[in-house]
DNA sequence: AAGTGGTCTAGACCACCGT
DNA sequence: CGGTGGTCTAGACCACTTG
């Protein structure tokens, strides 16, 4: 047993109101710690409460605070009874949080991905600037068109930090049956934490026109992605072409 | 004082598990019933933790786990030191919580609404649904438009439920300052607390594009909105057209 | 029955705000 | 200084899941 002086073994600088943090913030950093070494992979479960109180020195209402946040940012999953596991894209639930496509009418529906394109390339300007690399470094460029009920929707221009995804193919994403980021939280140990979209109308050119099966002019949902992972690190962006004849982008004002 | 053999005043009915809510959420439905009457108006500071403890008989901490959801729902606002208060669409930080328009480069920008036009109308099939009133049924229409440093950006047609609405007028609009949800909160004790949105891109028609200074056939942003006030309850139904030549919906993923 | 998360309490103390 | 929200603790008990 250790014989500590200290409650916790996290040094309680409270009064130096600059950098202050309170206890359960520091446990949760702790744990996101753990999530990025991979200590626990995606679906498992983290040791419980009790255990973590031990483990920091801390209460057990502190951790649990520090896992209510982290289950609020949807990067734990609590389950009563059972335990809190680490989120994954794997989850039916995530599926449509991060596809905000729904149809006009009826029921969430299932889409089909094609791929038609994965190469590795030079970063332009534009895509370097937003991915926080420099121009010339390699990125992952991927083309690909989303089904709804066999209809074309969706074509998608995705651009993946090279240095983390250089080993994808395009076999591979033809052969994975889920999402794409449940394909790259899982074969590449990258998990999507949060993304920004903007979203404008554009006229369809000619390229988008015909993977659509529109006409040219066709007026086109826009939506530019920036996706992010742990430590606010922007490693994929992509420009979506939404057809919005028969669907719509859903999006919930809190 | 009260002599209770219970230690709260509500009864703790935990065994029956089909209703069961725990205490902490029953306090946060008494509190937002006080609300809904109205014994705390916008931005007012509601009674203390410990007050409220008393009143409802329950610890300081059961309390507060009520007033955090209702503060993560956007419904009050705590601030350290001095109490809590009830949420107000004056407070600048809500502005862009229902406006998502962003300028492509630059800061946050301030817009001027033009009110056009305001009258009583009889609701069509179609907003009657979505506002859950009877076809023929009252609705305030309100048409307007957005300027973003003198530039027309957003054309809106907005109906508002004539029963809780009908003595707004164009000349109302017009001279108050602040925005819509604003007027609507302090004039007619009527809290917008969420909202849906479904957007889509359409051509612009005759009639819009005379409005926004565009080409007819020109792709805009049609964003639809239904906007809900306590309990859930429809009241806002409103068809924005924004022009995303300079500006665009930026729309965070968590 | 044992183990997990979920609720509730009582009390201590800290950080912040106003007077 | 007193009052407010914010943090942390220790312990009790409830609800859910699994064996």
């Amino acid at each position: 047993m250790r014989t500590a002086k200290h409650k916790s073994n996290i040094p309680m600088t409270r009064s130096s109101s600059l950098t202050f943090s309170p206890l359960y913030r520091q446990i949760k950093e702790l744990v996101i710690k753990s999530l990025e070494a991979g200590e626990w992979g995606p679906g498992d479960a983290i040791p419980s409460e009790a255990e973590l109180a031990l483990r920091f020195n801390v209460s057990q209402g502190t951790v649990r605070k520090a896992i209510d946040e982290m289950a609020a940012e949807n990067l734990l999953v609590r389950r009563q009874g059972k335990g809190t596991f680490v989120a994954t894209h794997s989850d039916p639930r995530n599926f449509f949080r991060f596809l905000r496509l729904m149809p006009d009418n009826g029921r969430t529906q299932q889409y089909e991905s094609e791929p038609l394109s994965c190469v590795v390339r030079e970063a332009s300007a534009e895509v370097a600037g937003v991915l926080n690399i420099k121009p010339g470094d390699a990125v992952v460029a991927i083309e690909r068109i989303l089904r709804f009920d066999g209809q074309p929707v969706v074509f998608d221009e995705i651009y993946l930090v090279g240095e983390l995804f250089a080993d994808l193919t395009l076999d591979r994403l033809k052969s994975y049956e889920r999402s794409l980021y449940s394909l790259l939280e899982s074969a590449f140990g990258v998990r999507m934490i949060r993304a920004e979209e903007r979203l404008r109308a554009v006229a369809a050119n000619a390229a988008v026109a015909v993977h659509l099966g529109t006409a040219v002019g066709h007026p086109l949902l826009l939506v530019e992605r920036v996706a992010y992972t742990y430590g606010n690190k922007p490693v994929e962006w992509r420009r979506g072409y939404y057809c919005t004849e028969q669907h719509h982008y859903l999006n919930e004002l809190g």
